[in-house]
DNA sequence: TTAGTTAGTAAAGATTACTAACCAACTCGG
DNA sequence: CCGAGTTGGTTAGTAATCTTTACTAACTAA
């Protein structure tokens, strides 16, 4: 029944795991790292289920009550958390002291510079909820007017906080890395600026930048209830996704993650681009030239068409990517009037008729709900995420 | 400058995170929790840099000498850690004492469940150097039958071993859930099997069921090489691909990630594929097909035109893909002499051509250098991860 | 009134990793 | 040859963290 070999020392192909290149700096574990994460577990569960008491945190998170005591006396202290009183309910025992996080004691700030119009900023509370709103006007500011720009926009709304500041975060157009420097980002002529450096110094608060298009995918994955395996696409001037893949934002091997505007989509040419290649997915979507070709039909059919054309392109070039990562999500944010209506359901039907539905399960396609604040808000859950440990 | 608006409740859209469907356990975090991420990062630097003693494995991983010599004197006293003497270089100071893995002390039960022929299996050394080799012929056998001859094969490399196991990993063909449950692969007329609880509880080790693809992929990255943003694609009567992203595996939303065979390319039609659907990347690459084209292919030319279209072909699949992930790294597996040359090159020529290089970065494509064993590496690898945390 | 239940706290114990201090064993320079 | 300097490893004591055990407080139900 069995095919026996005789025994060999195989020392060629497989030999021992060499990735010595990818030594990453796998960090150890102290008993303060433990109790940090711990902490952000409890700050966690109050966080999306608003009065609990400490016995409640103790089921949920899974250690002791007398731990979660201490764990909450600390978070009291520093004003994070506050009791809320007895709970009102009749059972037998003891009543609980509900506990809820200070959602309105502290203010996050929001940044989306990836309008080419105006810089856009928002303050919120620990809810997400907007309480201030401010822009500047950038119409063809760059470089270090740009930073001066931003730099201008966030004393207004820090100046205007009312309750202590947790952090700042931005949403940049372009390629930035995991230390929040934009290492391009041709439309403001940034190359290689240090953003999250410049303003954490400048202003001495915690600060997180990341991409326009990843901080959208969070603000939607958080306030849109985005699933776990999720796509978010951005269309704009350009086209841009950010992608959440086993609940974790992907940044690709050299921080492109979601570039796929100019990934050519079919095979049967297209429009010319401007990066030079032909039939590129921007040159199908992108919403000047989408709405030039809409304008410019005669009727409501041929207008139709054209929005349904997009949306077939647009399922051509996303059905591999679903495919591949077995999203069960899609998500499109951009001009409502554009997308929602023909686009969006050739792009659904495309998708179907393309891939393989049986084994891929249901997908989800849908527009955001977010709107204009989606990066913004999607900033702010990233500074929530990244002090509070809050996800 | 800016405008100012008035204070506003926006409790419409941005509302606090819901997102209780995905409410998911991160466990908390104890003391032995801590101590068991540590221990695994003194294994692991163990693993890929023998010859360290305790003061460099203090150096590298961060804790303290006294630290390191307490989980290291327990790493000892479960044999899985040697002392091999005194570093034999001169230099100041007290000679120290080289540790290392104990290598050849222990065994891992390595099987392949894809080959529709056989199924294959390996015992290796904790280096994955293969140690005894097996198979069972499988063809037609299908349902409990299959299962008897994964025990078959099992019971056979058990006995061989001689050295203690430390588990047993399976690459099944077909969608496979977290738990290690085969949902589906129809090949084996397998339905919602729990082929790892099975096996684990028959054999009392400890048991890792995945994915073929999946394992081919973690195979790749372990001993292949590959970069921490990697696809896998293995090529033979079907298409299948494991995708690696920010170093971890990509599951899917419904465990089907990686299953893209089945996905349409281009929009020029295609072959009709047993699916139902026209077109679909399996019916320009699955082996069979494509030996066939060569084969019927009257000169030298002709075969590379027919081998350079599929080539195109993957390359236009993989395209949104390589963009959208920003992957590094893209590897085959399959018939060497079908892939290998003509194919490979078009494939890498149309990604060049139809993905935007300037942002993305340096691309690589390439063969594997595993040949038949990936699969059964992969699943010693994902044995060595789960059970040591080397990885 | 009594029994049972639930919330929260207090005290003591077990793990874990740290600091400080030590010994061991080597090289090197005079 | 011998002391100073260097490096490896261990011992002893301490700080942080979570647990177990035991308690009090405050309620319901019979």
């Amino acid at each position: 029944m069995t095919t026996r070999e005789t025994q060999q020392k195989a020392g060629t192909a497989a030999s021992r795991p060499v990735r010595a290149a990818t030594a990453r700096p796998t960090s150890r574990l102290r008993p303060e790292h433990a109790r940090r994460h711990n902490r952000a577990l409890v700050l966690q569960s109050l966080y999306r289920a608003q009065g609990l008491s400490r016995a409640d945190l103790a089921r949920e998170v899974g250690l002791t009550r007398v731990t979660i005591s201490d764990l909450v006396a600390d978070l009291i202290a520093e004003d994070l958390v506050v009791e809320l009183g007895l709970r009102p309910d009749s059972r037998p025992g003891k009543p609980a002291t509900l506990l809820d996080i200070n959602r309105t004691g502290f203010t996050i700030v929001g940044l989306d510079l990836s309008n080419n119009s105006a810089f856009r900023g928002v303050l919120t509370d620990l809810d997400g909820t907007v309480v201030e709103r401010a822009e500047v006007p950038v119409r063809g500011v760059t470089g270090d007017e740009a930073v001066a720009a931003t730099y201008a926009l966030l004393d207004d709304l820090l100046a205007r906080a009312a309750a202590p500041v947790i952090g700042i975060g931005v949403g940049s157009p372009g390629l930035v890395d995991l230390d929040g420097t934009v290492v391009q980002a041709p439309n403001l002529d940034w190359y290689d600026v240090p953003l999250q450096q410049l303003i954490a110094e400048r202003y001495d608060l915690p600060t997180q930048v990341a991409n326009d298009a990843n901080m959208a995918a969070q603000g939607e994955r958080a306030f849109g209830g985005a699933s776990a395996d999720m796509m978010l696409i951005r269309i704009g001037r350009g086209l841009g996704a950010g992608l959440v893949v086993g609940g974790h934002l992907v940044h690709g091997s050299g921080f492109a993650a979601g570039e796929i505007g100019h990934v050519v989509v079919g095979t049967d040419g297209g429009a010319d681009c401007a990066c030079g290649k032909a039939g590129c997915l921007e040159t199908w979507l992108a919403s000047p030239r989408l709405e030039a070709n809409v304008s410019q039909s005669a009727d409501a059919t041929a207008k139709a068409a054209v929005l349904a054309e997009a949306g077939e392109r647009l399922g051509i070039a996303l059905g591999p990517v679903v495919g591949a990562l077995n999203l069960g999500e899609v998500v499109l944010a951009g001009p409502h009037d554009l997308l929602a209506g023909d686009l969006l359901e050739a792009t659904a039907e495309t998708l179907r008729s393309r891939t393989m539905g049986e084994i891929h399960g249901s997908l989800t396609l849908r527009m955001t709900a977010l709107g204009r604040d989606i990066v913004v808000l999607g900033a702010v859950v990233t500074v929530l995420t990244g002090q509070l440990g809050i996800s």
